[in-house]
RNA sequence: GGCCCCAUCGUCUAGAGGCCUAGGACGCCGGGUUUUCAUCCCGGAAACCGCGGGUUCGAAUCCCGCUGGGGUCACCA
């Protein structure tokens, strides 16, 4: 199957949970490898398991390529020729494939105790060998009642002593057929294994390139045995490095941001994080690191990914989202902020309900974002440094312990300034900074001692913006206020 | 434990026998710009290429062994 005109890249989740960013970088690498092609993105449901099965997961996938961009071309809702694109219904098909192999005595029921299995495979592990489920040894006259009976697969009707098959990027496979079991195909409650639907479908979808992650390495000759007995074409297969947390473990719920959504609502850009996902295990063979999607469709080269796993950086990621962060234009970074200035101010301000559905609130975000512009590097705690902006700060003796001003000089400078101040009524950035100038060296204060007062009294905090910027977006009424609130303290 | 996969700065990676006294990026440290914060710019430290044997005039690059890490051994995917 190496035509390359027909390409066609399935991502093949199934629905018990959230995306993690490991998946959803499977995904991406499947999309990549499709559109460099100029081939199909498929997307498939495994919901074969009943008991496993979350609703609601499916709908959030779909959100997920939504937001990201990887949209497929094919799938559940979506539609294609090749459907149905979940699993659970495509029962049928399954049934009878399985019963094709059941007829060959390729396949045959199997009603075995569990329990009897669970003892010979104790005393394989007792014995120090691993264990190898082989129908023969405990073949048993099965009734005319079939139903609730899973199958499986023969073993001993394959011929030769090994199954080989060859990876994409890893090269040539070779697997023992001793290793392997009389696996599952249909199990009792008539849903396919993951297995046997996977190959099936892989077959009827046409799909060309199966990639997936690494931890399907092992059960690949299981389909290579099941595309030979069923009379299948083969398609290639490429199976991608995992990644891992920054605990160097495999990546989970608790790796922090593993949950996409929750990525999102902090100020991370969909592009930044296509951008850094792809450039975890793969290179462009430049030295080019920001990419936007069609650039990465346009570089894609599946040689040049890596094998080796690779571990999760959130300060890398930050890095991208900066990059991507600055290639937005104002009404786009305005919409970035505005659910994350309103999630903060919600649960605590209750007459903020509004807030942001007013025109003028808006119109100060884009003034502040229209300073900040080329500055922001993390949104979700930039608004922490801009929270002072919205709202006056308490001032106490703490305030000046952070800044480790004294008291004394402290109240001096600021009843001075205060009287400066007051004096203008324009309150234009150019004439507060030749104030200010005016001021310092008048008065004959280090400069870094003045900016300090100010920037305590203003701010109560430790770096946020320039302090001409500040007074300009307090006004000329809130910043005396916070100036003489400083005094009175 | 059996089987399988992997192994270059802390992290992402370049490197397909001489271009490597190992290059780039993130992060870190130092300096400069900003009379303040940040941004930005410049510089620096950081991998004796996991270890040990080979092959070769020559190895990060090829081979073998070891060690370490990971995956998988379900009527889960």
């Amino acid at each position: 199957m190496s035509d390359n005109s027909k390409v066609r890249t399935r991502f093949a989740p199934s629905p018990t949970g959230y995306l993690h960013l490991g998946s959803i970088r499977t995904a991406l690498f499947c999309y990549l490898f499709a559109k460099s092609k100029s081939g199909q993105f498929v997307w498939r449901l495994e919901d074969t398991d009943q008991e496993r099965f979350v609703s609601g997961a499916e709908a959030q996938m779909r959100q997920v390529f939504d937001w990201l961009g990887i949209a497929p071309d094919e799938g559940p809702e979506i539609g294609g020729e090749f459907g149905p694109y979940r699993q659970s219904e495509r029962l049928k098909l399954y049934q009878r494939f399985a019963h094709e192999l059941v007829d060959q005595g390729l396949a045959y029921y199997s009603d075995l105790n569990q329990a009897v299995i669970e003892e010979a495979k104790l005393k394989a592990k007792q014995d120090k060998r691993s264990f190898v489920f082989r129908g023969e040894d405990f073949d048993r006259q099965l009734g005319d009642n079939r139903a609730n009976v899973p199958i499986r697969f023969r073993m001993s009707k394959v011929v030769g002593d090994t199954v080989t098959w060859k990876d994409s990027i890893r090269g040539e496979q070779t697997v023992n057929l001793s290793t392997i079991e009389d696996f599952i195909l249909i199990k009792s409650d008539g849903y396919p294994t993951y297995n046997f639907a996977n190959v099936i479908d892989d077959h009827l979808m046409q799909v060309s390139d199966v990639i997936r992650a690494e931890e399907f390495i092992a059960s690949t000759p299981k389909h290579q045995l099941l595309y030979q007995s069923l009379g299948f074409a083969v398609p290639n297969f490429l199976h991608l490095p995992i990644v891992l947390g920054e605990d160097k473990k495999k990546l989970s719920k608790r790796s922090g941001a593993s949950d996409l959504m929750l990525l999102k609502h902090q100020g991370y850009l969909p592009n930044a994080i296509v951008n850094y996902l792809a450039l975890l295990g793969w290179n462009p063979g430049s030295t080019q690191e920001v990419f936007s999607l069609s650039q990465l469709v346009a570089a894609f080269n599946p040689k040049s990914l890596q094998v080796s796993p690779a571990i999760y950086n959130q300060e890398r990621l930050d890095w991208f989202n900066t990059q991507h962060l600055r290639m937005l234009g104002m009404q786009e970074l305005v919409e970035v902020f505005k659910p994350l200035i309103k999630d903060y101010f919600d649960p605590e301000w209750e007459a903020s309900r509004n807030f942001l559905s007013n025109p003028d609130d808006i119109a100060y975000l884009e003034r502040i974002l229209t300073v900040e512009k080329d500055k922001i590097t993390n949104p979700k705690q930039y608004i922490d440094k801009i929270y002072f902006l919205y709202r006056r700060p308490k001032f106490d003796q703490t305030v000046l312990d952070r800044f480790d001003l004294d008291k004394a000089d402290f109240e001096v400078v600021v009843e001075r300034l205060l009287a400066v101040l007051e004096s203008n009524q324009d309150w234009e950035k150019g004439e507060l900074i030749n104030l200010v100038k005016g001021f310092i060296k008048s008065s004959g204060l280090s400069t870094k001692f003045v900016m300090m007062s100010l920037r305590a009294s203003l701010t109560s905090q430790l770096g946020a913006m320039g302090i001409y910027d500040i007074m300009v977006l307090l006004g000329r009424q809130e910043s005396l206020a916070r100036l003489n609130q400083a005094l009175e303290e």
